[in-house]
DNA sequence: TTGTAAGCGTTATCAC
DNA sequence: GTGATAACGCTTACAA
């Protein structure tokens, strides 16, 4: 059972070692005749070109860090990140590359251990799934000239290799396109204080607002964490205060756990009543009533990362650039447009 | 930004590469005088014992594979793959071993991928998820002998390292209860034919029947995939046909869609049908009337099987072992246990 | 307690 | 077209 390597080959083709090495890279000072005889002792042995050594001396990995930026539990709670994972999946798979899953308790650990990947040398680069950013370590990235690329916005850097959506304009369009319907009792429920994308929301809602003269009590506007009780909460006090004709809730889970408050409460959705969620969670459509929701591609923004990052790795010119991509208002039964 | 190598680092400290590789896995016959030094100085210039090289030598690369085992689209939409990551990654986190996430979109290149990690020494050894399973897969690794654990259960090779819930006894003792609770008219919501899991549980239900002289309508089983509108068709096809009061569900997804089905024809929930789905997905608490259903550990599975395999790999005199995890009935709203 | 030297499995440079 | 040889950055006998 022991690994055949390039000598063995070598030896057993009667070539050198450099030979079979261009061979296996199909170099094209190789005469055919050479090419097909290593070949077919290269499969006859069943050798496979180890990509350590191979790694070792080109310097490279080939591999990718996915860093998530959160809690690992909580993180993968949210259908969010599989979508990341499943686009970053494909296209590294594609371009034959690896991806090496970070991840860690905590914000601190989860920034030490995805630099340390870098670090000692184990990937190439990173994809960063930010929600909650840690401008420390977009700062260390940079400082090194670490190779990565942001799925999301920092606060602090601004023109870095980054793929997102426009969260402000999304906002600012759903709110736009429901003042035309004729909403007019704002409320919202927001996610953590702490996520970038819920500030950006938030002042796409209320930029939006104001723009048509209309205003929002901060009461209305309530922020909570993804779990369905606190999210219930939150929205019960909105609800139950409030009495608004639409809630915007700022994730698809967080609009599910609305439309069930309000059902409770004895609100006829989405007679006098109209949420909106974002997102739209491919598990969102086995909820009834379904959620009218502003789909974000999130599986398009990970094959963008890290087809992004895969540039920047094979060019070195390229530095990366600033991808926004566009959203969509999905209308479904739980709001309806007029 | 040139990588401070370890020479780099002995020639600063005046001492030799095999010292400061001696300082590096902290070896007893060095004097703490020269590590003090030697770790200064290596904090002093940022240097990183670069892990390619030592994975070269090692002939080990603290690294495993995932393997999904099913078009990766259709894998992540699915929350039980969440909490199995979680559950890995979690402990290589602690035992500090990286995971690679392998992806494929089919059966076969997922299986030439894994198998090519291997191969290639990018990888120690294998978690395998497995649904479907590939039996030619653990064929190829039983004949190579390379390390793997599959999380669920292979039809044809018995006694392999696995981790897995026994899911016929998890459905023979779910039926055994329902009848004690005065259920009659069983009806199944089951998922993918090829699913070993889906025969194991059906297995399960059906001897539980037989063995209280009840028997099941083959009518009355419907196969399913995980989309909402193909569980939707089937649950009305049961329901609309066969009137049962009580509707199991092989995963909480399907059961949230026979729920909806069940509503939208009428039928009150618990009173006239009790609905019970498997899993115990975090997601389902978004769902009301919540899901009555059979928890699945899916995170300690995770953590079981890739501390088995840790331990198969440093531990060679160890071959794995079969563990077979407990699942609990959780009793909700959409069933009513008497 | 420390240094020397060989070796892990490749690729790259330079000959021929 | 092909072969020696050095190098990638580290660990590990073997010496000292």
């Amino acid at each position: 059972m022991k690994k055949v390597t390039i000598k063995d080959v070598a030896k057993e083709a009667g070539v050198s070692p450099s030979t079979v090495s261009r061979v296996i890279s199909d170099s094209p000072n190789i005469s055919n005749s050479t090419k097909d005889k290593v070949r077919s002792i290269m499969k006859e042995m069943g050798y496979y070109p180890n990509a350590i050594a191979r790694s070792l001396v080109k310097q490279k990995t080939r591999s990718i860090g996915l860093v998530m930026s959160r809690p690992t539990d909580r993180a993968l709670a949210n259908p969010f990140f599989s979508g990341v994972i499943q686009g970053i999946a494909a296209v590294a798979q594609e371009k034959n590359y690896s991806i090496l899953l970070t991840a860690a308790d905590n914000y601190e650990d989860e920034y030490e251990e995805a630099l340390k990947q870098l670090k000692v040398g184990r990937v190439d680069g990173l994809v960063l799934l930010a929600s909650r950013i840690n401008d420390d370590l977009i700062k260390q990235l940079l400082e090194n000239n670490y190779p990565f690329v942001l799925i999301g916005r920092s606060e602090e850097f601004r023109s870095i290799p980054r793929v997102d959506n426009d969260n402000y304009m999304a906002a600012y369009t759903l709110v736009e396109k429901l003042i035309r319907s004729g909403y007019k009792d704002f409320s919202v429920l927001a996610g953590h204080k702490d996520y970038v994308f819920t500030g950006d929301r938030l002042k796409g809602v209320i930029d939006a607002l104001k723009a048509h003269n209309l205003n929002i009590n901060p009461d209305r506007i309530e922020f909570t964490d993804f779990s369905f009780t606190s999210a219930e909460e939150s929205a019960y006090k909105i609800l139950s205060n409030f009495n608004p004709d639409v809630l915007i809730a700022f994730d698809d889970l967080l609009g599910m756990a609305a439309v069930q408050t309000a059902e409770k409460l004895g609100f006829s959705i989405p007679e006098q009543i109209g949420i909106v969620g974002f997102n739209d969670h491919t598990l969102i459509s086995y909820f009834k009533p379904s959620l009218t929701t502003v789909k974000i591609p999130i599986v398009e923004m990970g094959q963008k990362a890290i087809s992004m990052l895969i540039k920047m790795l094979e060019d070195t010119s390229y530095k990366g650039e600033e991808k926004i991509i566009s959203t969509e208002i999905i209308e479904r039964e739980s709001l309806k447009f007029k």
